[in-house]
DNA sequence: ACATTTTTTTAGACCAATCTAAATTTTAAC
DNA sequence: GTTAAAATTTAGATTGGTCTAAAAAAATGT
């Protein structure tokens, strides 16, 4: 039984670690948790004595293949959470995540069974992300960034990257949601912006920024 | 902002208080938190300095307006929780207190109000107790104990006082459930048990214990 | 009304999670 | 290849919630 805490760091360390294929560094871990460089080291040495993480002193740590699914179930919560948000209690996308970020640690492994079957079995949450299964199956969709798209060809918007309510805000304004039909109508070369029509109707500029972080399948 | 374990204490001294009617007693808040005094000691200092409750060493404390409030807001979110979880996830009755135990501490206050929507308002939890408002208004309604109730007379079963999983499941095995019309047959004058009819259809013997844990109107 | 029992509080300690400051190890520079 | 800089770990302290054991206050019995 993991606490609150322990959860957040493996979370954080999955993240951080590609999906667990490399290792992870001591301040790469203070950063993105808010803390000291030195409550992570005592931090990895609890999650190291539950084997959810393999730590080498002054070298970083490595995920085992136990955390790992511990991170993935962390992960399903989290997105089948923010899905009944939005999908059921009509939370707009750029809402659910302060939120998704507690209720990801209820600990009951019937609520979440019974969630994702009154959701339908959904396959990925409201920014695109892809929810793993119940054995920690990942479905993943081949997607580019829209930057890389190729021009005048329609590609459907399957999930964004930066998940932060600023953009997720601005990306709402400008008519861009997942599942839109967008096509890039020219690039420009001066500072990589690209002129876009969204659904065959509204054209918009946007920065090469924000193309970077909207994947699309073709 | 309160922490969760501070949370239950206030929420334990709130039922002990009869609703903040009464003082209550060290032992009584230790016995119920299944914990030693000497913590309760500690704690309760805690919450009289954020004026949830006043504080009479040796003699007890008392819940203030603020700590009734806060109190009863806990108690509302625990409710709807419970109320989603039978009437949107298809829980059994008896299964969702521990779970809901978990998730009134999620703190969100839009959250709330928009699963109180999205279950149209209830003011009934599946056990039949009231859900406190957002301004922490109760709606309570006459109720009488079965075991008080006139022999032959129908009434309807509107909550349970024990809410155990198991007195649960025995009363859904005998057929009663919140909504059930019920009727006294015969009052057994030996051990107080009753002889009740069930929905005009199924007859039952209930102990006297069974009966006055059953709320009913007339 | 005094002694005994019960209840409650205080004192001191522990664990988890955190911090700062100092020490250590690795890395990078020249 | 030595030294300076950066990263990491250790040592020691702090906070919240808990405990046990001892002290203090209140209740009880005769």
């Amino acid at each position: 039984m993991l606490s609150f805490t322990e959860e957040n760091y493996l979370k954080a360390i999955y993240r951080l670690s590609d999906s667990g294929s490399k290792s992870v560094l001591t301040n790469e871990i203070a950063e993105v948790m808010n803390t000291k460089a030195a409550s992570v080291t005592d931090m990895v040495k609890k999650l190291s004595n539950k084997d959810l993480i393999s730590y080498e002193p002054y070298y970083g740590v490595k995920i085992t293949r136990q955390g790992k699914l511990g991170a993935l179930m962390i992960i399903r919560k989290h997105r089948l959470w923010e899905t009944f948000l939005v999908e059921k209690l009509q939370f707009n996308w750029d809402e659910v995540h302060e939120v998704a970020e507690q209720l990801e640690h209820i600990q009951s492994p019937l609520l979440i069974e019974k969630l994702d079957e009154f959701l339908g079995y959904p396959t990925a949450d409201p920014h695109g992300h892809p929810i793993p299964d119940k054995n920690g199956k990942v479905q993943s969709v081949k997607q580019i960034a829209l930057s890389d798209a190729i021009l005048n060809k329609k590609s459907t918007l399957k999930s964004v990257t930066d998940g932060s309510p600023a953009f997720l805000q601005y990306l709402s304004k400008i008519g861009v949601y997942i599942g839109a039909t967008i096509a890039i109508l020219e690039k420009i070369e001066f500072d990589g912006s690209l002129e876009i029509r969204i659904d065959n109707k509204r054209k918009v500029f946007i920065s090469r920024d924000a193309a970077q972080n909207l994947l699309v399948t073709e």
